[in-house]
DNA sequence: AATTCCAGCAACCGCCGCGAC
DNA sequence: TGTCGCGGCGGTTGCTGGAAT
């Protein structure tokens, strides 16, 4: 293979990890934490560049990894994700405690791909046409013959979603029918799925931004780490329709920017 | 038994964001 | 404000072992 700045020096290991290379770099790890990759194997006495370390380190030698066949409950999880959020292998992983964005990524590219494809070639009873991929595209305008666009989601540890969306999936996702006004539903009843299957990132979650509109509208109240926070809500009269922990018990500790690149 | 094919997986590459200076 | 280095991420490559021929 290639170059790579950062491992092009002579003298440098390559490949398959020895067992005496692991030992030692578990060995410095544990004992001097995480971090500082660039400088990890001259100190630890490896002859591999930082960036090699911190993969062996991240994808196999952590602590709590886990490895074997994905259950069928982390297939379909994987599944999900996927469909929500795309490529971003990083964010799926960390829904997936002790999964590595490597061994997912493997996995769907090695078996999930053809399952899902196979599956989506088969005709379509239950699900809407308004995917999400779709939804997004019919927010930008995309045109049908470009049905692939490019998302960059990137992590944030505050987020807002705008009220009125939120306030209008709820009372969609409400059979009863929510009057005006009245209360919003809880979700405590429901899929969560649902609304994170329906959401338009573009739309609903607001990009990073720390001067638009919707921080003004929230007054400096945010969701903290995915959490909306009691008393956050901009209408005294409502609760948010999120319960407390609601993105926790999905396993999600932040939410997602979707910033959509080459929109024009 | 030998060879070829292919799936699975570990590792590498190049790019990008972010913080430090 | 611009530059640089580091860390993180997604795409891709290439090795390995089992299955098929």
């Amino acid at each position: 293979m290639g170059r790579g700045a950062s491992c092009s020096k002579e003298g440098v290991n390559r490949g398959a990890w020895s067992v005496d290379e692991d030992r030692i770099l578990y060995d410095y790890i544990t004992t001097h934490g995480e971090g500082k990759w660039g400088v990890l194997p001259r100190r630890a006495g490896l002859r591999r560049c930082g960036k090699s370390c911190r993969l062996r380190w991240l994808n196999y030698l952590r602590p709590g990894i886990k490895r074997g066949n994905f259950t069928e409950d982390e297939e379909d999880l994987i599944i999900r994700l996927h469909k929500l959020l795309g490529n971003r292998w990083s964010l799926i992983a960390g829904r997936l405690p002790g999964r590595t964005d490597n061994d997912i990524k493997n996995y769907w590219n090695t078996k999930l791909r053809k399952k899902v494809k196979e599956h989506d070639g088969e005709p379509q009873e239950t699900e809407s046409p308004s995917t999400i991929q779709s939804s997004v595209n019919a927010s930008l305008g995309a045109s049908s013959s470009h049905p692939m666009i490019r998302t960059k989601a990137k992590k944030f540890t505050k987020a807002s979603i705008l009220p009125q969306k939120l306030a209008q999936i709820t009372k969609e996702n409400d059979p009863s029918g929510a009057e005006e006004g009245a209360p919003l539903p809880s979700l405590q009843d429901q899929d969560p799925w649902n609304y994170f299957m329906d959401l338009d990132g573009g739309e609903i979650i607001q990009p990073n931004s720390q001067d638009s509109d919707y921080m003004n509208f929230f007054d400096g109240r945010m969701l903290e780490n995915g959490v909306v926070r009691s008393g956050a809500w901009p209408s005294s009269s409502h609760s948010p329709p999120f319960k407390e922990d609601t993105f926790e018990s999905l396993g999600f500790s932040q939410l997602l920017a979707l910033d959509v690149l080459d929109s024009q």
